[in-house]
DNA sequence: TGGTATCAGTTAACGTGTTAAACAGATGCC
DNA sequence: GGCATCTGTTTAACACGTTAACTGATACCA
C-alpha cells in the first residue's frame, strides 16, 4: 500500500512532462531501454523495460505507427522480432531526457540524496527477497 | 522504477490468493476500507482505498452486482452515495483476512521486521515529501 | 524423419489508471 | 426566486496490467 502511494506520487511528477511530449510512462520506458541497448528482440526489451509481453506488443505497435521505432524479424530465428529506435525516436528521446533528469534531480534534492540511496537499496533488497521466496 | 518492481513483487504474493476468492486487489482494498469504516460516502471511500473516483465507480458497481456491498443516497445531500458492506461482504472479508495476514507475516519474516519498518517509514516520508513539493 | 514439446510473439477478455467532459444536486449571490 | 457556480458522482475514451488461449517457428528425440 505504501509502495503504491509512493510510486503514484513519483509518477505524478513525471507524467505531465511526458504527456507534453505525447508519451506515456511505459512508452518512455521502452524508448529509454532502446537507447541503452538498441536492436534487441522483444523478450529482451520486455525484460529491460519491465513490461509484460502483451503490453509490450501494444506499445511497440503504437510507437511503430508513430515512426519512433522500427521492427523487423530476426533472420536466424523467424520467431523473434528485433526492435530499434528510428532517428525520429532518438531525437524525441534527446528532447525528453534533460527534463527527466531535472525531475530526478529535484526529487533527490527534496528527499535527500542519502535517504534516496537508502530507499533504493531497501527496495532492491525487498524485491530480491520476495522473488527468492517465490521459488 | 524500483518502486514499481517492489510493488509488483509484493502484489504477486497476494493476487493469487485474492483471485481464489474472486476479488481483485482493488476490490479487496474497498472491502477492507469498508470494514474499517462502514457507511461512508464515495469520496471518503475513494480517499481511504486510494482509488480515483472513476475507478471506484466501476468497482462499486461490480461489488454491488455481487451483493457484497450496498449503495444508497445520502438523504441530506442527494449527490452523495453512501456505501456499506452487506452481510455477504462481511463474511467474504472474514474468510480472506486470515490469508492476507498470513502473507503479510510471511513477508515480514523473510525481509525482517526492522527493515520492513524502516522501509515503511521511508516510503511514507517519500510520499509526504513529494506531495508537499507539488504545492 | 516425423511427431511432439517448447518458445516468441500476438490476440482476446476483463479490470483498472488517468484524463476530460457530462450530469444532477447543492450553494451563494443579486 | 432565478441564475451562475461549485460539488459529488458518473460516463467516455484511451492506455496498461494480468491471465489465458492461440499461432507459427524451432528444437528435441525416439
Amino acid at each position: 500500500m505504501e509502495l503504491m502511494k509512493a510510486r503514484e506520487a513519483a509518477m505524478a511528477r513525471f507524467r505531465p512532462m511526458l504527456r507534453d511530449h505525447g508519451l506515456t510512462e511505459q512508452q518512455w520506458r521502452v524508448l529509454r531501454a532502446l537507447t541503452d541497448c538498441d536492436n534487441i528482440d522483444a523478450s529482451e526489451l520486455a525484460a529491460r523495460s519491465f513490461l509484460l509481453a502483451p503490453s509490450l506488443t501494444r506499445i511497440v505497435q503504437h510507437l511503430e505507427s508513430e515512426a519512433l521505432i522500427s521492427r523487423r524479424q530476426n533472420a536466424a530465428d523467424q520467431r523473434k522480432a528485433v526492435v530499434a529506435l528510428t532517428a525520429k525516436g532518438r531525437r524525441l528521446f534527446d528532447r525528453i531526457a534533460p527534463h527527466s533528469e531535472a525531475l530526478y534531480a529535484q526529487i533527490e534534492k527534496e528527499f535527500g540524496f542519502d535517504r534516496l540511496e537508502l530507499l533504493y537499496e531497501l527496495l532492491a533488497d525487498f524485491y530480491q527477497t520476495l522473488r527468492n521466496g517465490d521459488a
